[in-house]
DNA sequence: ACTAGAGTGAGTCTCGTTCTCATTCTCGGA
DNA sequence: TCCGAGAATGAGAACGAGACTCACTCTAGT
């Protein structure tokens, strides 16, 4: 069964002239069905007979054809998650003990309220705007003190 | 010649029973130099006499004495910068295609309506709140297209 | 000065990530 | 339907940023 998603992301891979093979749609699926990135350690967990050094191969293809997003917390691992054409935009609760990350969103006022401050300092910098990154840096419930 | 600044990082220093020595005052002295934040590279080029390992060990005592703090692209090199209570609150404009970090601040207003949304959405999902990121990623002139 | 404990640094080790390469799979052409 | 070129796979080796080790040095308090 073809999902909207798998032919977004075969239709991705294929400007990037990649193709979605078995491995790929299995990865896109385990990141659709989690609710929150992925480090490579769950997603192995979740895709068994993946082979880690395929998972990492893979998640790069994935990465430079626009169908996943890498983000890069302050831990060990670097976490995936689909890149934001397949969700909601969205911003990254991070525990700053264990590393955990949750999402959230903002309202759509303030976001534009970002966007039109950050594409004026750009501007000014002469960078070329790709997107902006909002993090709420803490401890999560179960890692705050008390 | 002591500075506010080395006052304060010795005072830091001493609520977590650590010393101030020359070596870590000359970490803070390249860091309050650096008009961005520096990678472990670029520090050691501007201390040749400091060793990686001192470099590296002398940086996360500083960092937990909260007078440091690291900062992670999405390249492969971690960058620290002096900690917020030394600089003002300020934000990072992050080159994708090179790594390069540049400062940049944004309007009290608009800092206040994202702490103001941000502290209630850290009570909503029960984390205590640490502090915020606002990053904006894009080409720096340099390398972006044209 | 003496000493206990902190700091130093050259080298080694760890481990997340990337690379290698022989094998397997896929797709288009005949 | 068979063939061949090129892409994908995966087990293992290699890489490298950063952490650790340990013998030596320095510092602060007596």
């Amino acid at each position: 069964m073809s999902t909207e998603l798998d032919r977004t992301a075969a239709a991705r891979l294929q400007v990037d002239g990649q193709r979605y093979t078995d491995n790929r749609r299995q990865l896109v699926t385990v990141l659709a069905q989690g609710q929150a990135p992925l480090t490579i350690p769950e997603i192995l967990e979740r895709c068994p007979e993946l082979a880690q050094s395929s998972a990492y191969r893979n998640l790069s293809v994935l990465e430079r054809a626009g169908v996943v997003q890498r983000i890069v917390t302050s831990d060990e691992w670097a976490r995936y998650e689909l890149a934001e054409a397949f969700t909601e935009h969205h911003h990254h609760l991070i525990c700053a003990a264990c590393g955990r990350v949750e999402d959230f969103t903002v309202s759509a006022a303030l976001e534009g309220a970002i966007d039109t401050a950050l594409a004026e300092v750009a501007r000014t910098a002469g960078f070329s705007l790709d997107h902006h990154r909002l993090d709420l840096v803490g401890r999560c419930g179960r890692c705050a003190p008390g």
